[in-house]
RNA sequence: GGAGAAAUGGCAGAGCGGUUGAAUGCACCGGUCUUGAAAACCGGCAUACCGAGAGGUAUCGGGGGUUCGAAUCCCUCUUUCUCCGCCA
């Protein structure tokens, strides 16, 4: 949610931005600050006359306390055409600040200067491309073809236990999993991330802080019985642990990671992009969250960009980085880099990770806030990024590092899963 | 799952219908004293919104109600604690 000041002082610069995004929002940011007047206006009217009859009020109660009962059964009288304004009133405002919040989620992030214009994924910047890619001798297989051929993953098994989208992983499949795991935790450890072990069902209050609600409530699953929702990433538990948090001035930076599953819906998914491990509706991942000065912001995305690409490097994964163009930047981000590695059996490029920084546009939501030099509260500036999400990594492991007889795995975690070769 | 108790500021803990945004202590910040520190003493110390400011309004777990007036009474939800039952 942006934060109404700035659309106060800013309006024009404000949809000038937006426009990247390949969507003209005159028309919503005019509705924002109509509404906003009329949510002032209002307040303010509202407050005199509760001023006027706390006023009254506290008469009443000095009059009964000297015991001239007449005198305060006299007062007692006017209050009551005071109690029905403020009745309406108050209706009337809490009426338009429902209106104002629903207004504001109207609204996505606006884009940093960086952030090029452009409608879909079409107009991304390349801004790395690392490596040649991967050339083979012999025709190389797909992942689902491998994981059949090596025992490595079972998709048949989990459409007869659950449904399509939740494989079992066996054998040497899970190991990789449970290896690469380790592998992306220690790595972010070594970064200075605390590892967490997060609740993988969240509430409705969590849901809304880090923007899956009202947007995308549709790609979560809901366990209606207790009004929770499984978690689409990590993201949402590791940074609603600062909802409605105001830290200290020295707090930062905060960084914090986890391993979670991830479950999503993928509503409206279908066709090739499904096969195999490329759209699952549960997955592994590890994910990285900052917390950060918003004057640290900027570097701190940097360096998260930086630690994926070199979890990717050790992979011996062929990668890109695109800096997404406004259209394709999600809703609640200021700037998103993803990463996408080169399969050379599927001859198409597969995300793995994407990195974002939220400005304060989640911590506004959250209301987590730290106390400035100044004394004052200010909104802190929210990152996250996957390093990394499991399926396409497995996917492209076993892709790229197939040779005509086995799978050679990277050596950075051969320690991690027990061997290096399937 | 059943029965009871409770939820107040950073923490501890009063208040239980009227000038209480809230005693007191601790913590914290500033000052006096001191060569320095400690101690002592003095002062300050919740958050948000509206307002140029003066100031106003809201908030004592959340929501609703009673009342001229609610931290205080009632209803409801949530959470925590104790006991019983069940269970990894």
């Amino acid at each position: 949610m942006l934060e109404i000041t700035r659309l106060r002082n800013d309006k024009d610069e404000v949809i000038e931005q937006l426009r990247k995004r390949g969507v003209d929002f005159t028309k919503e940011v005019a509705l924002v600050l109509s509404v906003d007047a009329q949510w002032r206006a209002a307040k303010t009217e509202l407050e005199t006359i509760q001023a006027e009859s706390n006023g009254l009020s506290k008469e009443i109660g000095k009059l009964f306390q000297a015991g001239d009962t007449a005198a305060a059964n006299a007062a007692k009288e006017k209050t009551a055409a005071l109690k029905s304004q403020e009745q309406t009133l108050k209706s009337q405002v809490n009426q338009l600040e429902q209106e104002l919040r629903e207004a504001l989620y109207q609204i996505p992030n606006v884009p940093v200067a960086e952030v090029k214009e452009g409608k879909s994924e079409a107009d991304n910047e390349t801004v790395f491309e690392a490596g040649p890619k991967r050339t083979f001798s012999f025709t190389p297989k797909a992942h689902w073809d491998l994981a059949q051929q090596y025992d490595l993953i079972d998709f048949e098994l989990g459409v007869k236990v659950t449904g399509a989208g939740f494989p079992f992983y066996k054998g040497k499949g899970a190991k990789l999993q449970r290896g690469l795991i380790n592998f992306f935790l220690d790595e972010a450890e070594k970064a200075g991330y605390q590892e967490h072990i997060a609740p993988l069902v969240v509430n409705e209050a969590s849901g809304y802080g880090t923007g899956q609600l009202p947007d995308k409530e549709g790609q979560m699953y809901h366990i209606g019985a207790d009004d929770l929702y499984l978690i689409p990433t990590a993201e949402v538990p590791l940074t609603n642990i600062y909802r409605d948090v105001i830290l200290p001035n020295e707090s930062f930076s905060i960084r914090l990671c986890g391993y979670t599953p991830c479950f999503r819906r993928e509503a409206g998914s279908y066709g090739k992009d499904v096969r195999g491990l490329n759209r699952l509706h549960q997955f592994d991942k590890v994910e990285i969250v900052r917390i950060e000065h918003p004057n640290n912001a900027k570097a701190a995305l940097d360096e998260m960009v930086a630690h994926v690409k070199q979890l990717l490097e050790k992979l011996q994964l062929q990668y890109r980085i695109l800096r997404l163009c406004g259209g394709d930047t999600g809703f609640a981000s200021a700037i998103t880099y993803d990463f996408e590695v080169y399969s050379a059996a599927q001859e198409k490029w597969l995300e793995v990770s994407s990195v974002s920084l939220f400005e304060t546009f989640q911590s506004n939501r959250l209301m987590l806030r730290y106390r400035g030099e100044d004394k004052k509260t200010h909104l802190c500036h929210t990152l996250n990024g996957s390093a990394l999400a499991l399926p396409r990594i497995v996917a492209a492991l076993l892709e790229n590092h197939q040779t005509e007889n086995g799978i050679t795995l990277p050596e950075a975690i051969v320690p991690y899963v027990g061997f290096a070769e399937i």
